[in-house]
DNA sequence: TGACCATGTATCGATCATCGACATATGGTC
DNA sequence: GACCATATGTCGATGATCGATACATGGTCA
């Protein structure tokens, strides 16, 4: 899994979210790191909700605008921990190696 | 960067090794998660010196089997640096979403 | 009035790291 | 003689992401 594709799961996991609000949703959290870009959001949820990992929650107007929600699954709740382990597994094997060279300066 | 490039820098952080070296201490290291597929490490081992990550070490001849040793570079190193903050920032992201919506057991 | 920006969803071709399979060679074991 | 571990390397296919574009609404600013 990606990174895009982690965020997305991750803006998901604070409840149901539509496009739009999940592309602001990621550039807040990656502290304005990443801006998602129509492209990889719409085919990522598309590809995310034939793998179960989010499903369609409803949709609703907004002064003319159509919003399009999305919400994580159970499956797709355990999809991002595992990915969160995995993750905070290889900062730590890399931590240790980096850390193993380069003395402390204090 | 995706994670078997993350992997072949960390390998490296502990200190120079050749091709097949880097794919054990792979193996190792990602506790069995990970497997390198030759095509996947030798082209990675192009870009990342063509990039300037990775350098060249030295050449030893071991019961007649050439072993090309790669180092990590300052540059690499530092690009290692700032790739394991990035991972621990999405683990941390994650976690605080995921622990929010799931009340601790105990 | 017209330009521009934020909001909102959606498609499409290009890019590029990785995958999977294959090639080639040596030395040891069964 | 077959097979496996060691060791480096190439090449076509895959697939997520990128970048650009399209289209529609409502607000602001000149």
């Amino acid at each position: 899994m990606r990174e895009p594709t982690f965020l997305i799961l991750t803006a998901l996991a604070g409840g149901p979210r539509h496009g739009y609000g999940i592309i602001r949703e990621v550039t807040t959290l990656s502290e304005g790191r990443v801006t998602l870009l129509p492209g990889t959001l719409y085919t990522a949820l598309d590809r995310l909700t034939a793998q179960g990992h989010v499903a369609h929650d409803r949709d609703e107007t907004v002064d003319g605008r159509l919003r399009r929600y999305y919400r994580l699954t159970p499956d797709g709740r355990r999809a991002l921990e595992v990915e969160t382990v995995r993750l905070r597994q290889l900062a730590t094997a890399a931590e240790t190696r980096l850390g193993a060279l380069r003395p402390r300066t204090a």
